[in-house]
DNA sequence: TAACAAAGTGTTATAATATAACATTTATTA
DNA sequence: TAATAAATGTTATATTATAACACTTTGTTA
């Protein structure tokens, strides 16, 4: 059983502000939204976002430098990521398909290399934008 | 039968750089090896690097803001990448495998998105780190 | 081939993203 | 409760990327 993580008092602030966001947010927008919780700071807000992404909490959307909440399996560490990115509206959804993921997390590069994590981005038009 | 692409003169030199790296290379990390030649500013190198994405020729590895040399299918826009990232040494190789490829461009997300365009990277340890 | 359009260049300035370093406070655990 | 680990607050700065504008070169087509 899975100790649920009990969050320091700005890393509860950032997550909140992400888990309420529809689409992913980044740093600075994060920060102009918690300065009236006394935060000043990018180094804060990078801090927490860090210790949100080594929970699991958090993913970050590596071509868009933001940042989404983990809506699939919360709290665990996530070594396998996959999110669906619309190049139009800018919506991002994570994927979870065990299939995928199964079939990523098993690939080995022939030249011999042994993964630890993939993250995958799929680029294309949403289904409200086609 | 595709036309050989014309370079500009800053497209060449920034692609010459890039090629002869063994690793991948960060934008202000071209600058400066360029400024014997007489590019002075980053939207000189930008500028190129954008282009020669567009065109194929490299790749962005997000995850490190770096660029590498596309070793894989020259001269075709890439709308299909994989890399394996070594996350002690850094070496960074651009995987090309079929079946990984066709069972991606074939993957289509259950809520409607038909996608253009993938990347993938693969984190853990080379061979040599090992 | 002149004239127009498209692509590329050079330059200055600045925006956006991210980390270093250090002093202090809070929480945990031995 | 002392020692240690984790988190915080703060100032400064490094790194990555784009805006805007004037000019030049190249390619196209009338």
């Amino acid at each position: 059983m899975t100790q649920a993580q009990i969050l320091s008092r700005n890393q509860q602030i950032v997550l909140d502000i992400i888990e309420k966001a529809k689409g992913p947010l980044k740093a600075y927008s994060i920060l102009f939204n918690v300065q009236k919780k006394g935060i000043n700071a990018p180094q804060q807000i990078y801090r927490a976002l860090d210790k949100l992404i080594e929970m699991g909490k958090i993913h970050k959307i590596e071509s868009k430098n933001a940042f989404v909440a983990c809506r699939i399996s919360d709290c665990e560490i996530s070594n396998a990521t996959a999110f669906s990115i619309c190049e139009s509206c800018e919506k991002v959804d994570e994927i979870s398909d065990a299939k995928l993921s199964k079939y990523l997390s098993s690939f080995n590069h022939k030249k011999g290399m042994k993964f630890k994590r993939f993250n995958l981005e799929f680029f294309g038009l949403c289904k409200k934008c086609k």
